[in-house]
DNA sequence: AAAGTAAATGTAATCGTTTACATGCTGCGT
DNA sequence: ACGCAGCATGTAAACGATTACATTTACTTT
């Protein structure tokens, strides 16, 4: 036996004891099975009940016990998000795209922050499927026990799951992405639309998915302008500041230099402007310098950042809203993709 | 009755049985409180009892169920940070340090992102107060149910909380946080000793805690290098690059411009960098500009910026242990300081 | 050798809901 | 009138763990 009772007189809890449905009950003169109806469905219990009921609850204060109605209903309201790196920028506002329309819906958001480390992972897929979660949304490009390449058995999880920004080959699960490989297309042929026909590429991670739609449209775009693809210009980058800086520093090393460079992130454009100027060169006079994501930071570079916009906040929004599609038994597209736009600012200008 | 067996004959359930406690119990040969009790405190079982039931969890593939698992013992694994804007770029970093502390001690972490509504704040202590967490971490400068300015009784909320950058006053919570106003100190005095006299000092929002203790600290700055305090010179703004590109144009048209100036948040000291360069002067040479917070773009701004360094991940890192310590039945102190540093770059030097 | 103590394990109550099934009641069709 | 559908509500069995208390066993201690 357990021992301490509830009642007031044993003393051992701290403070006022919280309501629960069976005070409800007693004070309306009903069972509990009726309570829980008027919450769950008020059309089924009768007006003058329903009244009573939430009057009691109103007077006790009654909130229910989100633990005991989990383990009985199999239900957590929580939604996991899993995210490579919560520290970059990027993501920010896809969180809160998210945030918002899980909030709507009555959902809580759980933050998994990937971080690069393969034991987060394996804790946040069990995490997933010990039933802590309603669902999950991946923005890291892979299911859980999967490599990035789609290597290796994915880890069986029982709930709804949605990809979002970096699709997951061979999931059977809605994908919410924008088109990188047109928007790169689009860049490269707006580029060279400017008269530039030696046009750099800093690339993301090798193997990304990412990385090799954005390439494809790079491709795109120079064969439709006619211009010879030509792997020397073709510079590796990770997406951040720092490989910016590095593919400036290589660009600037050369004898033949490009004149616009097409950097597949903000954050490297925005590196490799530094170094161009850190070099007395100027952007765009001497060469220009395009970006990818508008990421907030991009509108007040100095120059302004021509770049491909991406709705973060309603890539977020979509895969929320697809993720509680699947979650109320309802269906979802299995592909959804998003418009970006090019954006025209200051660092892109004809070549000298 | 319930109706629906678990045995595979019901055929109900999509696919295999999880297994449950008293599964791992039966194969292992021993009671569920056995089982229990080698996964919660290994040492009160013999060692051959331990193995044993190990090995019948490895082959079960037993996980606990948390809902269960919470019911009974009212611990839920759960932590909630709240905070005022998930899109802003200075959380970020912060919420990486609370995350990385947090999944170290075994706790996940939701987020609640207030964004400015009262209803989404009065949710998140509803929340909070249903026992859906067991601790919670405040980044918003107020307890629930207050205003910004400790106006109106706090919701009573039973479980600990810790205050994370932005000071609570009068709250009997660890407060984790730098010294705002000595920081502010420095950076003013560092541009006076660079040889400014008409420092201007573009604020945050009135009535922010932040804010009140950097305006003092502006103040010090100015009174230990003599110089005098002239509210002509405090512009408002609101930690936004908009408002920093609002000051700027305030400053500009005016005749006797300051030589310096002092952003409180590094966004707004872009954005006024930005308006000064518009119109075709120059920083540092015609006017310094320093900021607060040292975020990412202020290395890569352009000039770069000087600023005060904010230690935003050990910030995390040490809200979330401080947290930790009081959800262990541990102490913590009342109030931790982190060392802030002034970062010195390009965007600052002696007027002409 | 009796008594007492400590260690290992078992028994079963309990956490607070949801919900399948039972029950009682009203009103309708025949 | 009778049976039957359908509504409103009640009864009580789950959900799957934790844990207070009981029991058994082995080992000291005097």
């Amino acid at each position: 036996m357990d021992g301490h009772g509830r009642k007031a007189g044993s003393g051992r809890r701290p403070a006022q004891q919280v309501a629960r449905i069976h005070d409800v009950a007693k004070l309306a003169n009903v069972s509990t099975a009726t309570v829980s109806r008027a919450l769950a469905s008020p059309d089924r219990v009768s007006a003058e009940t329903l009244a009573r009921v939430l009057n009691a609850i109103a007077s006790t204060g009654y909130v229910p016990n989100p633990a005991a109605r989990s383990l009985r209903s199999h239900k957590t309201g929580m939604v996991l998000v899993v995210l490579p790196d919560l520290a970059n920028t990027f993501f920010s506002r896809i969180l809160r795209g998210v945030e918002e329309t899980l909030f709507e819906a009555g959902y809580g958001m759980i933050i998994g922050d990937l971080d690069g480390s393969p034991v987060k992972e394996a804790h946040f897929a069990a995490f997933a499927s010990a039933g802590r979660v309603d669902g999950a949304i991946l923005l890291n490009g892979h299911l859980f026990g999967q490599s990035r390449e789609g290597k290796g058995m994915p880890v069986a999880i029982n709930i709804p799951l949605v990809a979002l920004c970096e699709a997951i080959p061979n999931a059977d699960i809605p994908q919410i992405e924008i088109d990188n490989r047109l928007s790169a297309e689009t860049m490269t042929r707006y580029l060279a639309s400017l008269g530039h026909r030696r046009i750099a590429y800093v690339s993301g991670p090798a193997g990304n998915v990412l990385e090799r739609e954005r390439m494809r449209g790079y491709r795109d775009g120079l064969e439709a302008e006619q211009i010879a693809f030509d792997a020397g210009l073709v510079i590796g980058g990770d997406y951040t500041v720092e490989s910016g800086v590095a593919a400036g520093r290589d660009l600037l090393a050369r004898e033949a230099r490009p004149t616009a460079v097409f950097c597949t992130s903000d954050e490297m454009a925005i590196g490799l402007m530094r170094t161009v100027h850190s070099h007395g060169l100027r952007v765009p006079r001497d060469m220009s310098v395009a970006g990818f994501d508008d990421i907030e930071f991009a509108a007040v570079a100095e120059p302004a950042l021509t770049t491909i916009h991406q709705p973060r906040r309603q890539l977020g929004q979509a895969a929320a809203t697809a993720l509680v599609s699947l979650l109320s038994g309802r269906t979802t597209p299995r592909s959804i993709r998003l418009e970006t736009s090019l954006v025209i600012r200051e660092s892109t200008a004809p070549p000298l």
